[in-house]
DNA sequence: GTTGCAATTGAAAACGAATATCAATAGTAT
DNA sequence: ATACTATTGATATTCGTTTTCAATTGCAAC
């Protein structure tokens, strides 16, 4: 059993829920993919394994799993919403390209510093954050 | 005659578009708005006004708008989308709080220097970025 | 001012990601 | 094994936003 299983059934089980084959599906699938991914890629993608897993409980699963801290949804521009798993990784923001649509993954400390000075400032009690920086990767320009 | 009011004739007239009425009257509205609006905000305040403005032209104007660089859409976890005049102001983030909804807007600059930084390291070309810090304010703690 | 033509408008329909409904199914505690 | 209730899939629904299209109107050329 990998971490992020043992991870999500005591979050279940904290909560009242049900540990289901689909859900555990869903979460060794995600946890297996290594880009960022809609709603709908991962949707094909268990099709195609033959596991027959609706819509409906793709969307469900994937709120539960971001409560649980195992998956973030990023904030795009335009729809449909992207997301990935964190569980395991260092936190990280991410950059747009406006032509291709690639992703480009960072991490700053210093930003992530005056983030924090900034809202002490406000004395705004941070819970989170998203950076997303827009333009045109290298091959792009 | 407003500036914004010269900028958006230029504009328009630069991209073969007419300036309207219903055109001017979202300009003028929006101009004086100094708060972040959704598009029913907006579109109720007209009607108050006694002007009759179809909910259509009040998207494609601000779509208009954005392109233009008078207005700004935020990027809301939630929708419906957030706007507001940024034409004759300087560059802010935002902080948002999650128990009332306020919107604190800030400006730091050592972060916008380590975003140009962070760009220029991946060899990125940057447009523009959005930083949104999710949290509780003063109030809300 | 008049004319001609393409851009713009409003009303309504369409879109689409996300959510809600609900009867059948399946996990879990006893 | 049983009882209870969370969960599921199919479907319908929601709701912000976009598209459609015939009537209107800005605007430039007479
Ligand atoms: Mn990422
Ligand atoms: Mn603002
Ligand atoms: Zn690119
Ligand atoms: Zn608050």
């Amino acid at each position: 059993m990998i971490d992020a299983e043992r991870k999500f059934r005591e979050y279940l089980s904290e909560k009242g829920l049900r540990f289901t084959s689909e859900r555990l599906a869903i979460l060794l699938h995600v946890m297996s993919l290594h880009e960022h991914f809609a709603v709908d890629d991962l949707h094909h993608q268990l099709r195609q394994k033959g596991l027959s897993i609706s819509h409906a409980t793709v969307f469900r699963t994937l709120a539960l799993l971001i409560d649980c801290g195992i998956v973030q949804k990023l904030p795009c521009e335009k729809m449909p919403a992207r997301y990935e798993h964190i569980f395991g990784h260092v936190h990280h923001d991410h950059m747009f390209c406006l032509r291709c649509g690639r992703i480009i993954e960072f991490h700053n400390a210093p930003i992530e510093r005056w983030q924090q000075k900034v809202a002490e400032e406000h004395r705004f009690q941070m819970t989170g954050h998203h950076l997303i920086i827009r333009g045109y990767c290298e091959k792009c320009h």
